[in-house]
DNA sequence: AAATAGTGAGACATCAGTGTCTCATTCGGC
DNA sequence: GCCGAATGAGACACTGATGTCTCACTATTT
């Protein structure tokens, strides 16, 4: 009887990462309820971005705490985290998206913890002298985001494999396209 | 007195971009002409968005063009790619995500078009032996894509000085993260 | 069995955006 | 200066989605 909220989430990010402008109504049927118990549940259509949102940065935040970021090498670390974060990356990247809608309120901070967390890594690497100094930790996190983002999307259109997915993204971010002689 | 149809377009392509939701009589008022003569000159929101479309991927055929992407090394073909794209980058990304809304429709066949150029360019790359050849052209093309689509929002949010912005997604690109002994 | 809480279905008002139309005005060419 | 074409301003109906509410039904608890 009681209403799976987790499973409200996790339905309407299904839906909302195909299609940004799923209706409640959508939602609400996808889920297994109906509109009325959606709204019981979740103020409204805001309320309910808002609570993605917050499952989307905690489920991250746990994707990184799984990925030991600290922890050894920092292309290791960076290997790991793309790999725990492959789940979420889909709901990430619509999250992303839809805060240019909320361009007049405020951004959750959460956000900034994660952006802190994984600018931290690579500056980590850049210190530790495995990565280079010459791009910005900055644009290499927004850089990180953008690979994921891409990735789920190739996924999600069949021009990736899901299997090649998260080995894909690591071996360019770290590699880059170029022929290297080191390996 | 007649309305200048450039103008119009790329009035809608710099609101839409930063708010995907921009309604027709915004972006009226910033081209400048009333609503009336909007609906005159775009049957409706969707023909606006399907000549932005057309727009854009003319302009970034164009900008194919001018870097010569058949003609010398892979790399250097690349680099002017997104030197020569960068302008048309954010409404590419905005295109982009707006595609997944015409999931009904039928898309631009244009689209195959640039993606297979693009592809064709790494293709080269890859037989000419600069590029890997372990990770697939179409996930390279991607790749770009998401790059620079990361670009673009990065120098809009501040993430990222503009002028750094071709640098650092074509090192990143070619190069990679992890510090190469190479250069 | 009775009481209670949660749910489904549907009605309803509301709102924002869209698309169409009319009419007065203005611009441009002749 | 005149005339036709294009524009601006506004009214209007329509649509889709939202949010609220009521009422009947069902499951759970005691």
């Amino acid at each position: 009887m009681a209403v799976d909220r987790e499973r409200v989430l996790k339905e309407a990010a299904a839906l909302l990462t195909r299609r940004a402008t799923t209706s409640m109504d959508e939602i609400a049927r996808a889920a297994g309820i109906s509109r009325a118990t959606l709204h019981r549940h979740f103020a409204g259509r805001d309320a309910l971005i808002r609570a993605l949102e917050e499952h989307g940065i905690a489920q991250f935040a746990q994707a990184m705490d799984a990925a030991r970021l600290e922890e050894g090498d920092a292309a290791d670390a960076l290997r790991r985290l793309i790999e725990e974060a492959e789940p979420v990356a889909a709901v990430l990247a619509f999250l992303f998206t839809e805060n240019q809608l909320f361009e007049g309120g405020e951004i959750n901070a959460g956000w900034a913890r994660l952006d802190a967390r994984i600018t931290a890594l690579f500056r980590r690497g850049q210190e530790e002298g495995g990565f280079r100094i010459d791009l910005s930790a900055a644009w290499l996190t927004e850089a990180l985001y953008g690979l994921m983002g891409a990735g789920a999307w190739a996924v999600h259109e069949g021009r990736v494999a899901r299997n090649d997915l998260n080995h894909s993204i690591a071996e360019l971010l770290l590699g880059g396209i170029r022929r290297s002689m080191e390996k």
